[in-house]
DNA sequence: ATGACGGATCTAATCCGA
């Protein structure tokens, strides 16, 4: 069976619901993790999901800012938030799904962006985002013998070739050492698999997000690979295609951060 | 500076994104 499942950075989903219902019409992943949802989960668009077939949906929603989905064709159980840091707000929703002979957890995340000053001292939003990966590490990608995929916003661009200019990069947040550092010991640490990069090699540039502050951004490209697919090894062999579809971010009142789908074969 | 746009909010100016 193909499973294809899909993760995109939305920056409101009340806002560009209609972009959402195009993609998901042209696209027609089975499951889609969303992020930066901005509303309260009385908000979230369900209906104009559920006219499409995406009747199971997993949402963790808090008033403006933030804001996770999971929306589904395929059943979902166990749904789950965890709150990382304590801070009471929605970055993270898990459940689980049914492939073939495999159950997959799949943990959709938005990891805090970091503010401005790449310094634990001074930026309290830089110490937020550490403390967060650091709470990621206790994430094992097999648990229980099920399979996990963990997709989203993870606001790390790890190798030179995530970002347009490493060296002019290695002081902003998003790319400093402690970051990339971080997020390589989450990896290691739960045994991830980096899906896009499995698919993509690595000596290729490969952006996720270009900043609404840089006109012509295709031409300018001054993008970062922000958005992440990682899995447990033995999912590894059932990826099949993984497409970023850097277009999204040319469409008509776009999300800074473009959809990534992930196809499977189980 | 890469670099001043775009979203939500007690609709006006402020916070936030990365």
């Amino acid at each position: 069976m193909s499973v294809k499942i899909a993760t995109w950075n939305i920056n409101s989903v009340r806002l560009r619901i209609d972009m959402v219902k195009e993609f998901l019409k042209e696209h027609q992943p089975d499951i889609l993790c969303l992020q930066e949802i901005k509303c309260q989960n009385d908000q979230f668009p369900a209906a104009a999901f559920n006219e499409l077939g995406y009747e199971y949906q997993a949402v963790h929603g808090q008033k403006g800012y933030h804001g996770v989905a999971t929306v589904s064709k395929l059943p979902l159980a166990a749904v789950s938030s965890t709150d990382y840091c304590a801070k009471g707000d929605t970055r993270h929703v898990e459940c689980v799904i049914a492939a073939g002979d495999k159950k997959i957890k799949i943990h959709n995340f938005y990891v805090p962006a970091g503010g401005d000053e790449a310094n634990v001292e001074t930026n309290p939003k830089f110490a937020h985002k550490l403390d967060f990966l650091e709470e990621m590490k206790d994430l094992d990608s097999v648990n229980d013998g099920a399979s996990s995929i963990l997709l989203g916003d993870l606001n790390i661009a790890p190798l030179e070739t995530d970002v347009w200019s490493h060296k002019q990069l290695l002081k902003v947040v998003s790319h400093t050492p402690v970051e990339t550092e971080t997020l390589n010991a989450v990896m290691a640490a739960g045994g991830w698999a980096d899906l896009i990069r499995h698919h993509i090699p690595p000596e290729e540039k490969l952006f996720t997000w270009w900043s609404y502050r840089s006109r012509d951004w295709s031409n300018a490209d001054k993008g970062r690979r922000l958005d992440h697919i990682w899995s447990s090894p033995d999912l590894v062999e059932n990826l099949v295609n993984i497409n970023v579809l850097r277009d999204a971010r040319g469409w008509v009142k776009p999300s800074d951060h473009v959809p990534i789908i992930a196809e499977f074969n189980f």
